[in-house]
DNA sequence: CCGGATCCGTAACGATACTG
DNA sequence: CAGTATCGTTACGGATCCGG
């Protein structure tokens, strides 16, 4: 918690006494991807500075919204995690998030910082429960440099972070501009393959099929909103 | 928009750099209570500044989110009032204060800033839809010198300050307290109004129980997180 | 009185350097 | 690797001032 605070007796200036000051959501949006370290963390958020880094995950610990745990050994490393009480953090930010989808992208924005694996936190967060309704299967993508995975896990889709773990039952490779199109159905899978923009290192092509079936994400494209056109004319 | 982005290519970095802003998003939670004059945000917000309002104001003007417009004739006086797309907020915002329901409140929140009006906003999202199916109609409450009223039609509820237009059906007086044991059904409608804690002055008695039938919170209590207690132990 | 704009001291931020 | 310390710059918060 910041030493300023709005003291108002209302949970959403609460909540933001919490998570408001900058960086802060964008540190819990990395957790919501599994558990990082320290310097991965400040990878993703370089101009953030590490001091910043260390005051925000001081903070977040003290108000219970992260946790600092050690690996088993052999590893023995450091990690950050969300607590449960973090982890109910995912459906009020991606709900933000999907209202950010429709802001226009300026030119501020660097478009070498986008990520697959952001695009896979939302989509896991989209996915209609019934699509994968009595499915158990994990899914990997290797993404223009980037591994990350799905836990699909009957109707609960869990987007993580590097690797899937053994029993992996999916792997593809593609670059993140297929992937962007494979997550916005704008090409199938079928396709992809064919075109020779993704291949299936692990696991079947139907089950790759599947894999979008589950995920993709079929909700309006992004627009110019009327109230911003009118306001600009 | 700040002169501050975090220009990554994230659909929450983008909110974030519209919504992010201290200040931002507690007046965007005004508006969620209907269009409101420059100098009732600011009396809601004192400690902003009125500098940081109108540096807000534009900003969110020129992100579509938030119109200033002039009320017809023969009042003709200025508020601002949420676009379409900031009317689009109201899920987010009331996801992250459900969250922030659940955190402790320390010794720097000041317990006269609590207000029925912020209660409505919460009740009128939490409401089950079906609850209200079919029933239209008006309901004002006068709680500790504040005047609100709940707009519901058929499923959907729209919290209010101010006044209710004509053709109320229910307006019910009572002080802040007995409006939130009301709302978190620690109390029924006929006892506030047995034991005196509550009075209709329009309306009926079984219309009062039947509208708290609708509003009333039944979700968990709030508790203290069992992360943040074993950080303390 | 309302709707702002200006000024100014203080706290937060961002970059870099430094330490266990 | 995982942070802490330092420091110049920006944002915030409180007050005052001005036009309608």
């Amino acid at each position: 918690m910041p030493n300023k605070t709005y003291g108002q007796m209302c949970p959403l200036a609460r909540a933001l006494d919490v998570l408001g000051e900058r960086w802060t959501m964008l540190v819990v949006r990395e957790l919501l991807l599994g558990p990082k370290r320290y310097k991965d963390l400040l990878a993703v958020l370089p101009a953030m500075g590490t001091n910043r880094l260390g005051e925000r995950l001081a903070s977040l610990s003290t108000d219970g919204v992260v946790r600092k745990v050690i690996l088993s050994a052999p590893a023995a490393v450091p990690v950050y995690e969300l607590t449960e009480y973090g982890e109910q953090l995912r459906q009020p930010l991606c709900a933000l998030s999907r209202w950010g989808l429709n802001l226009p992208t300026d030119n501020r924005v660097d478009p070498q910082s986008g990520r697959g694996e952001l695009i896979a936190l939302g989509l896991a967060d989209a996915a209609a429960p019934a699509a994968s309704a009595g499915i158990q299967e994990t899914y990997e993508f290797r993404v223009s440099g980037e591994v990350f995975h799905f836990l699909v896990n009957d109707g609960k889709i869990l987007p993580r972070s590097g690797a899937a773990p053994a029993g992996v039952d999916l792997v593809v490779e593609c670059n993140l501009g297929t992937f962007t199109a494979l997550a916005l159905c704008e090409i199938t899978p079928t396709q992809a393959r064919r075109q020779g923009l993704a291949t299936v290192l692990t696991g079947t092509a139907s089950l790759f099929s599947r894999a979008f079936a589950i995920l993709g994400y079929r909700g309006e494209a992004p627009t110019i909103r009327e109230d911003l056109r009118r306001s600009r004319a």
